[in-house]
DNA sequence: ATTGCCGGGGC
DNA sequence: GCCCCGGCAAT
């Protein structure tokens, strides 16, 4: 191969992901949009596992994303994550532009 | 919903 | 060349 698997699209494509904000904080926002949770059961502090042993995780491997060594989304930050949208002039130009982060090269 | 990027558009 | 968003993909 003249060109090794660091220029593939799928590499690149998946070269991309992270989050900040809050992941959760957004569960927050999240949360007060559209129905308010349900803050009930009072008590659910039940042991579990009514069937023994059997079951793990991973039942099956149905066919998730080909799995490969490349950075899932959400591990980096870059200007966007890092800054976010209230400091978006920190980001680097490409970023402003939403073009490929010229800054983190990942 | 969100990041991150291409492609396309305005000046 | 500089500036930005629509829409897409992936999470
Ligand atoms: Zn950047």
């Amino acid at each position: 191969m003249a060109r090794p698997f660091h220029e593939d699209p799928d590499y690149q494509r998946l070269l991309v992901g992270n989050m900040r904000q809050s992941l959760l904080a957004q569960a927050a926002a999240n949360a007060g949009i559209g129905g308010t949770m349900t803050p009930q059961s009072p008590h659910k502090l039940l042991k579990l596992s009514p069937s023994p042993g059997i079951s793990m995780v991973h039942p099956l491997s149905p066919a998730k994303a080909p799995v490969s060594p490349r950075r899932a989304r959400g591990e980096n930050k870059k200007c966007r994550k890092v800054y976010g949208m209230e400091h978006r002039e920190q980001w680097c130009t490409q970023c402003k532009w939403k073009k490929a982060c010229s800054r983190f090269g990942d």
